[in-house]
DNA sequence: CGTGTAAGGAATTCTGACACG
DNA sequence: CGTGTAAGGAATTCTGACACG
């Protein structure tokens, strides 16, 4: 589901990554979640798997700037085809 | 989806529905949100839809106590087949 | 019965900043 | 660079109640 539904709290739950990073990581353009009226950021379930997926290349040494091109094409996370 | 993550602002969204009628249909034991640990409802797609559906049968002249049981089964509402 | 609303409180989220390194 | 935190404000959601019918 490509549908931004939830708020940082559930996504916080469901990567086990903090606000702080959920937010720098959309500061540096890695996600783009959508926000309610109130300006709450919403996120999809395919930003939670996104999310998860920049978290595991951070903590393997590369750097935000490097993920902006060609992450979002890289969450396929079940299969082994990155086809990139 | 039936990973309870939207909040009930979403819903309504969703929905077209009020938190009122939402809140409603829960105390109706028609629907069953999980909860933060604030207290804040969290619903899952699935929840989305039958809401959506147990507000048609309302407006069909169905009461909640009778939506009860079945409803659960019928939430079908792509289909023509209303089947009640 | 199903839904609207005003009421007050509690929890959530937001931004900008200082910090470390 | 990536992340932690204290700060104050704004928006969200909650419950119980009164209302109409």
């Amino acid at each position: 589901m490509s549908l931004k539904v939830m708020s940082i709290g559930t996504v916080k739950e469901l990567t086990g990554l903090t606000e702080r990073q959920i937010r720098y990581y959309e500061d540096r353009q890695l996600v783009f979640p959508e926000r309610s009226n109130g300006g709450a950021r919403k996120f999809s379930f395919e930003d939670v798997e996104l999310l998860k997926e920049i978290h595991r290349k951070l903590k393997d040494g590369f750097h935000t700037f490097e993920l902006r091109k060609g992450l979002s094409k890289t969450y396929d996370r079940r299969g082994g085809s990155a086809r990139h």
